[in-house]
RNA sequence: GCGGCUGUAGCUCAGCGGAUUAGAGCAUCGGUCUACGGAACCGAGGGUCGGGGGUUCGAAUCCCUCCAGCCGCACCA
């Protein structure tokens, strides 16, 4: 069964496709009507004759008996009125349905997520807060439309800097190291390292042995490296433990992953005839890309000094997940001033035949976390701000003004709901705002019950759910057909029967904030509804109904919700 | 200099596969209600959609240009 905007879309295609094939009715939920469709008069003009006419004429092509009815408006919108009868079968349908409408993907595809990618031995902070929480809502958003999803950490675990830091660790001892870095504090330790390097000259001496002895394999030196890299990937786990991010340590496949297949990505590109000497440095120019002087801009695939850039890397994990992974689709949550560099990484492999035209592969950029100044969201003292400081710092928040409403909850039961809550609103006002775009850190805004945050959908969520904790029994759909007379029920219910391409839509372009969209709206719709349509004190088929109603927001709401990656306490 | 992103109400943001009066939240102001969780609902004021040109019957949305901000532009990843 399709979903309602399908059943419409499918019927007003085949009345488009008679008098153009391929004309888009550009079908969409209405003000006037429930949907409107527009695409009347792009077709009309495509035809060279006047919209009002066409539209009549598409009109009586239209089969929507028991679906429908249209009328025309202004210069030629199609405004459609839902059906009693299509109306009363797709709520049932609902009502059945825990996807909600949403159907599941016939094909599942293997869709590779690349996302979070922290670095060894250093802090995660607010930079990695967008990264991290869009890549894992894509990633939920896939899975649940049914696909095999593959998430990739492409942690920084390799690089000149790691002698520096084994060099640290054995200064500091490997017992010391690992109880400085498992409490958390990864930048102090990468400072310290640091420091030491910039003073001492032995020490840099040191340093710069490690990595020539780490590149070649020393085991000594592989061991300590280990001992670095194990720490970290153990407190990113529980960083995304504390963020309720489904990433594990199973996904991460470091930098240092891809080594021993970066001569084979040279080899091969030489092979192809790609890569060019340019000042002693093995590149690729990819047409279209042009440096400041406007002559070719090269990808570097191997520097002069014969070490592999970053280039090298992407480009051995981007082949790695083609043809080991066998990945349908790839998708690379990274931050926006990386997008040159991808869209080169991508030429590159589309050049050398290494990604398939019929594998859709995009980066998905985000812009950037700003502070109140609107300047890179930085401390007072211009040190940037650990993740898990945000975290602790919204479930303070959100347990004070839990203590203030709140009557008959447990210390710990506050605690656990103030960190749902903390989670909701961070995560709420990162997915919200439109990837590409900078957005402004306020935890007091996203803490907030009120207006368009996480914690005013889960308190939507928890007062439909309390509807049903008061009527105390069991309850069943209406015997006869809903009977939607009230606007706010009519509005409510187009609000519900249009989740699926919501969902759908939000997906196909990567941006979780559509989907926001939605649920704010459609907790809007309810809202609106009960408070204007008493549930409990109607009787029969119409408090039937109404509980229906109540049911399927509840739902709609913890759905999405839930394959944001945002859960939704029953109480509150 | 080239390229990318951004510029919509006082503030924070949707809308940008062109279309029926440009939307929401916050803030402000005014209403509602014996209130099924008021952390609510209804309404009002507030916008030359950065400026200017163009295409179109119709542009916040498409094209050009200018302005402002951020970012990227060869061996750090």
């Amino acid at each position: 069964m399709a979903s309602t905007y399908e059943t419409l879309d499918r019927a007003l295609r085949r009345a488009f496709d008679a008098l153009a094939p391929g004309a888009d009715p550009v079908l969409r939920l209405s003000e006037h009507a429930d949907y409107q469709a527009n695409g009347v008069m792009a077709l009309a003009k495509s035809l060279g004759r006047a919209p009002r006419e066409v539209a009549v004429e598409v009109v009586d092509l239209l089969e929507l008996d028991g679906v429908a009815s249209v009328t025309i408006a202004g210069p030629g919108f199609l405004n459609l009125t839902l059906a009693p009868e299509l109306l009363d079968h797709q709520l049932r349908r609902l009502l059945d349905d825990a996807r909600l409408g949403v159907a599941s993907a016939p094909v599942p595809r293997r869709v590779v997520i690349d996302y979070s990618s922290p670095n060894v031995a250093k802090e995660m902070h607010v930079g990695h807060l967008r990264g991290t929480v869009i890549g894992d809502a894509l990633a939920r958003m896939n899975r649940f439309a049914g696909h095999h999803v593959i998430a990739r950490n492409h942690v920084g675990d390799w690089g000149t800097p790691f002698g520096m830091l084994i060099a640290h660790l054995e200064d500091v001892g490997e017992d010391a190291a690992a109880a400085e870095l498992s409490i958390g504090d990864l930048d102090g330790f990468y400072k310290a390292a640091r420091a030491k390097f910039d003073a001492d000259e032995a020490f840099q001496a040191r340093a710069r042995a490690r990595v020539v002895a780490l590149q070649g394999g020393d085991a000594e030196t592989r061991r300590l490296w280990r001992v670095l890299v194990d720490q970290s990937v153990a407190y990113f786990s529980e960083v995304y433990a504390k963020l309720d991010v489904t990433m594990t340590s199973d996904d991460v496949r470091g930098e240092s992953f891809y080594n021993d297949r970066l001569d084979d990505v040279v080899g091969d590109l030489r092979a192809l005839g790609l890569l060019v000497d340019s000042d002693g440095a093995w590149c690729v120019f990819p047409p279209g890309f042009t440096n400041r002087d406007g002559e070719p801009l090269p990808l570097i695939v191997q520097k002069r000094d014969e070490g592999f850039g970053y280039a090298a890397t992407d480009l051995a994990a981007l082949r790695d997940r083609v043809t080991e992974l066998r990945a349908n689709e790839m998708i690379y949550v990274v931050g926006a001033p990386q997008s040159q560099h991808f869209e080169m990484v991508f030429a590159v492999a589309r050049m050398a035949g290494w990604l398939p035209d019929e594998v859709r592969c995009e980066h998905v950029a985000f812009g950037n976390v700003l502070g109140p100044d609107r300047k890179m969201f930085k401390t007072r003292g211009g040190e940037t701000i650990k993740l898990v400081t945000l975290l602790d710092e919204a479930v303070e928040r959100a347990e004070v003004v839990l203590s203030e409403r709140t009557h008959d909850l447990t210390p710990p039961q506050v605690r656990e709901l103030a960190t749902q809550i903390a989670r909701a609103s961070i995560k709420y006002a990162d997915l919200s705002t439109e990837r590409q775009r900078d957005y402004v850190f306020d935890l007091e805004r996203m803490v907030s019950f009120e207006g368009d945050t996480g914690p005013y959908l889960q308190y939507a969520h928890a007062r439909v759910r309390s509807i049903f904790r008061r009527l105390g029994e069991a309850w069943s759909p209406p015997e006869g057909p809903f009977a939607l007379d009230t606007h706010q029920e009519r509005e409510l219910v187009k609000g519900l029967l249009a989740f699926p391409e919501a969902f759908a839509s939000s997906l196909d372009a990567r941006q979780p904030h559509r989907l926001c969209n939605y649920l704010f709206d459609l907790a809007q719709r309810f809202t609106s509804f009960y408070d204007a349509c008493p549930v409990l004190s109607a009787s029969g088929d119409l408090r039937a109904q109404r509980l229906a109603l109540c049911a399927l927001s509840a739902n709609t709401i913890a759905l999405g919700l839930s394959v944001l990656g945002i859960e939704a306490p029953a109480q509150m």
